[in-house]
DNA sequence: CGAGTGACCGCAA
DNA sequence: ATTGCGGCCACTC
């Protein structure tokens, strides 16, 4: 079965160390443009084990419902090497991940 | 099973 | 700059 979520959870899985992706990106690439609030509410019920605190939303902000708060998601990119501007990441572009056509799939 | 809700995004006042 | 609202999918109650 090859829903949205899983293709979100496939796609978040492959997120790099060190890299981050937006909701809506994500949402984009798994074919719903205008769902990235279900990306939100994959990451809320969805596979726990997947590395959440890389996705983030557009503004470069944190997620406001992340485990331990934003404090917590923050502490983790801190320490993948990500600069960040108080709740906000410095240069988004310079951490955005865009994945390769085969990471889609 | 129907209705409500959500870790978002973009546009309109 | 701030507020409000529609849109998508999965999940809860």
């Amino acid at each position: 079965m090859m829903g949205f979520k899983s293709n979100v959870e496939k796609l978040v899985s492959k997120i790099p160390y060190g890299r981050v992706m937006t909701y809506g990106q994500i949402a984009a690439l798994c074919g719903s443009p205008l769902a990235a609030r279900v990306v939100g509410g994959i990451a809320h019920y969805g596979n726990q084990d997947l590395p959440w605190q890389r996705v983030i939303n557009k503004r470069g902000g944190l997620a406001a419902g992340y485990p331990g708060g934003r404090a917590a998601q923050r502490k983790y990119l801190l320490a993948e090497g990500i600069e960040f501007d108080g709740n906000v990441i410095k240069n988004i572009a310079e951490y955005l991940w865009w994945p390769k056509d085969e990471a889609i799939k």
